[in-house]
This record gives structure tokens, sequence and C-alpha cells, in this order.
DNA sequence: TTGTATGCGTTATCAA
DNA sequence: TTGATAACGCATACAA
């Protein structure tokens, strides 16, 4: 198993070990030829690898950042997770995704072993719950970058997009159509997005000079959200209209529509807030907002490198504007 | 920036690092109860976290294993790799996941890299190009798991499908159908699956006594494959079911499938080998075989949690059934 | 141009 | 029960 060292390479070509590591280290310049050689050589007769955790050890630098999503099953996260690898690829950087899954105790394990395992920065989608550490952080300096949700009063860099606009947007447009009942799909409010995206389908509304009925709001866990439309279509006033604020929300809709056998477009028109694979796939008539998922993933990586390369960050937030399609 | 050593906290707490080091490692047997306390104090006080880099370096393990996926657009990979994920999250395992881009060059850097990187473990869904470098690991006794590929004439772990077979059951179930012209479409023959798909397709149509049309096998560059398509398509005899050998070929096919307006269920039959995501929210009846990935990925880790703890494997290769749907 | 010595933050061995 | 001290594999300042 792997255990020639660089001490190895040395004994080997015969030189020391500094040579060896002037070698390794290209800095070839102050290096006779015929020791050159040598060394090289050695290393190919060795087999030799270099050890990179002892290196780090040295450096103080891993190569590594870390990413912590939400959570995975989101098909944004993985686009943007999926935009920073390609990124840091170019710097020999390797990424360590995590899954948080939506739970503020596994997101603070994580970064504490993160840390521990010492990557050079980290990129996360914040559960929003652990204000603290997130300052402890920032405060001390380290390389940090958060995604997709606002952190407030924290003098961090964050890259998200423009939920209440786009949102808006989206409604307004239902409401150009014709549409007067407009069903709000959520899951619990506990995150930026959701909220933000709650205020601009209430803003439309308002400016449209509707009244929000609390009733089309339809706030519930996955599971149940199933049973919470059943409930809303078994009433007087049933929408005509959904909006879905996200990817699994879409998904629990479009099970509940195929099973009351709804027919889209038709009877009822769909958005959904978020970036849906193959959706273009699709015969139904759905509309959807998407997020620049993969521009957001390469800014946020721009903005970890720099801080990691020690730099100065002058615009710290980004706000990246969706579209609707 | 996290400067706080062990050598901080010993001092601190007024002990020595080795007692320090004691602590860390939970080994309390061997500790006095009022030192135990002084060092709890001193590391709450100084927000000691450890350092994981310097144990690795030491311990030789750095608890953190390596993917190599083929193509990361499969959404087999992702699924793959969760469940791997899922895996040695148990064990406080990190796992990175490279993409290796269907590129054996791309592949051997990874591989070079992760080792370098200490990583305890690589799971490779293998390019087959770099046979001589699975061989020295293999050899090498370094932990390895071979993926969704075969890997010829090498006696090592490797989780895999039954390529031939489920294909062979889905031609079959299409001729049972009543159709007589099928297309197999497929990237490049360059690796086992998709050649072991096309036994499948070819053995089909000979236990059904049809006679193999070579222009029904279109076996293109996914860029290709469209104009390769809309060739059979302009010709005399054309298809009335089209096996798509995995997902980016299903996506062109559907592509090709929107702009000729051809009917599925109607006038075409179509059947994917892969796992489609919401593949189930489209209307057009589609076939599809799904590869049990997030079984494969555990096996796979398993194999290679195995490995890395130095047991000795019984059963080495694994293949598992798909399912027609 | 090359070698010596020291340190990075741990763990492990052995005394005390 | 605790403490020196030597590794681990590499990088680096400094000496030769």
């Amino acid at each position: 198993m792997e255990k020639v060292t660089m001490a190895d390479v040395a004994k080997e070509a015969g030189v020391s070990k500094s040579t060896v590591s002037q070698f390794l280290n290209k800095r070839y310049e102050y290096m006779g030829e015929k020791t050159r050689r040598k060394i090289e050589a050695a290393i190919e007769k060795l087999g030799y690898q270099p050890n990179y955790i002892a290196r780090s050890l040295k450096q103080k630098r891993t190569s590594m950042v870390g990413i912590i999503v939400a959570n995975i099953v989101h098909h944004f996260s993985t686009e943007v997770s999926r935009a920073i690898e390609d990124f840091f690829h170019m710097y020999d950087v390797h990424v360590i995704v995590c899954n948080a899954d939506d739970d503020p105790k596994k997101e603070k394990r994580y970064i504490e072993m993160l840390r521990a395992k010492q990557v050079d920065g980290l990129i996360i989608f914040p559960s929003e719950h652990n204000h603290e550490l997130y300052e402890s952080m920032v405060k001390e300096g380290y390389p940090v970058v958060f995604v997709d949700r606002k952190v407030e009063s924290l003098d961090a860099c964050s890259v998200i997009t423009d939920n209440t606009e786009s949102t808006y947007r989206a409604i307004m447009n239902l409401i150009e159509k014709g549409h007067r009942n407009i069903a709000f799909a959520v899951q619990p409010l506990t995150v930026s997005p959701r909220i933000d995206r709650l205020k601009g389908y209430k803003k439309a509304l308002k400016d449209a000079g509707l009244e929000i009925n609390p009733d089309y709001i339809v706030e519930a866990d996955i599971p149940e959200l199933k049973w919470k439309l059943g409930q809303l279509f078994s009433s007087a006033k049933k929408p005509t209209a959904i909006f879905a604020a996200n990817e699994r929300v879409f998904l629990a809709v479009m099970e509940f529509i195929k099973e009351r056998e709804i027919k889209l477009g038709k009877e009822m028109e769909l958005i959904v807030f978020d970036n849906i694979p193959f959706v273009h796939l699709l015969e139904a008539p759905i509309s959807y907002i998407i997020h620049p998922a993969y521009e957001m993933g390469k800014k946020a990586a721009e903005l970890l490198y720099e801080q990691i390369q020690g730099e100065d960050i002058a615009e710290k937030k980004f706000i990246f504007p969706s579209r609707l399609v």
C-alpha cells in the first residue's frame, strides 16, 4: 500500500528531501539538469505519489470546499452545485456536497465537520436557524457564501433570486388572463424564499384590487399538501389557477391533479416557481419561473474563491432575476 | 482564524497535549475527574476545534471516499451517488463526487488526485479505458468498487445490472405486442452496458425468428442522433417502436418525436432503459426499464466499506436485475 | 545548487 | 493517571 514517500525518492535519487520538494513544486530554476533527471527517474521507478494531506497540514490549505444544501432533492440545488463544481474544477479544488435535509441540527453538524476537515470555504443554503454560527464564521473572516436564502442582518456574501418580484409578475400574468381565484401552495413559511414568494402573491392581488382569501393560501408539509388541496377543491369557490411555490410542492400538486383527473390548461392553470427537469417534455401547459441556477452557482463560487484568495469583496449581495416561461 | 490548537488547550488546562488527546479520543478510563473537567472547560473557553487533517496524517485515514461517475448528467448516477452518500453518512465519512464526463483522461486524473488526497477508497463508473490503472489499484489492495460497467478479467468488486436480460425481455415484450420493426438507438458502443443491451436486442429478435436489420440499429453520438433517426424515418420501412438505450438517447428521441409530431402510443412505441425523473408525470405511454439504482449504490458502498475495514469480501460481483414498467 | 533543521497538529509509545 | 518525545510526510528558512 502506498508507502513510498519523499524520503524514499530522495534516497533513490541520492539527493535530499528538500531537493525533491523543490522539484515537485516545479522550482527547477535552481537545480542541476542531472539532479532533475535523477529525481524524475526515481519518482518513475518508485511510482511515487505525493501526499496532499501532509502538504495541506503544512500549507494550511486543503484545496477543498464544502457545499451544504438545504435539500438535495431540489433540482435547483443540484444545478447550483454543478456550477460550483465546474468552477472549482478549474483550480483543482474538490467539492464536498452535504445534504442538510432541511434540518438545522444536521446543518450545524456538517458545518463543524467540514471546518474540522479544514475545507477552505463553505457555500451554504442556510436553514436560517443557525444564526449565531453563521455570524461567528463571518466575523472570524472564514470564507462563506450564502445561497438561495437570505440571512438577515449579516454582512456576508449572498446570492439569491428576486422571489417577490418574480412571483408578483407571474401572479399578475394570471390575473391579466382573467383568473380571479388563484391558490398559492407552499411548504411551511420557515425560510425566506417561501415568505418572499407569498409577499409577491399578496402584493399582486392587492395591486389588482382583488381581495386575499386566506383559504387560497395552502401552507402545508408535503405529505399533507394533497389533503389540504382536496379540502380547498371541495369548497364552493374552486381556484382556477395554482401557484406552486417550489419543485416539491409542484410534484404534490401534479399528483393531486392527476388523481382528481383535472384537465390542466382547460380547468386549471398551473405555475411553478422552480427549475423542473424535463418539464418541456410534458404536454400539459405549465408555466414556470426559472432561476438562473447555473449563473447563481457560478457567482457563488467566484465569491467564495475570491474570499479564499484573501481578496476584498466589493459587492457582497447578488440578486439574480428569475424568468417566467 | 482557527488558530487554537491542542497545545493551547493543554496550556489553558494546565495539562499536557497527550492528556488532551486522550480526552478527545474519549479514553476517559485513565483520567482524573478534575483533569477531565479542566480540559472540558478549556476547550469550551477557547472554542477549540480539532484538526482532522493532522489526525488523518497520523492515522493514515481521511474518512473520505471518492466517487468517479462516468457522466453526471445521467440521473442514474446521481441516484447511485445519493445512496452511497447516505450509507457513508452513517460512518461520518465524506464523499467527493467527480465527473469524468466520459473522458478517460479526466478519469485518470481524478483517480490520481483523489488518491493523492488520501481518500480511503474509490467507487468508479469506469470508462473502461484505464485498465492498467484499475488493475494496479486492485493488485495493490487499494479499496475500489466498480459500478454500472463491467471491467473484464479483473478480480475486483463490481455492481452492475442485467443489461442483456432486461433488454431481451423488453424487446420480447414489444414483439409479443406485434411489433416487427424495432429500432435500437444507442450512443457509440464503447462501454459494456450499451454493448450488452444490444446483445439482448439481437438475441430477442433472433429467438423470435426475426431478422436483424442493421439499419434499425442507430448508433450515434447524441448530437447526430436526431439526424440519423431522421434518415431511418425517411426510409421505406419505418420502425413502429424504438428502444432508447439510455437517458440521453431517450431525450434525443423525445425531441425527435416532438419535432416530427409523431404520436406516441399510436404511431410509435417507446421504451427507454434508464431511470428518468418525473417520467410518470408524462402523459405519453412510455415504457421504461428501471435500474435499482439506490440498492446498487448501497451495495457498492457496503463493498467499499468492508474493504476499507480490511475485511475479506466473499462475493465480489453483484448483478442487480432491472425491472420493466 | 543542494542539504540541514524545524514545524504543521495530531496520535502513539513508553516512562514516570 | 499523566507527561515527554518521537513520528506522520511535506515545505521552508537558512546554511553550506
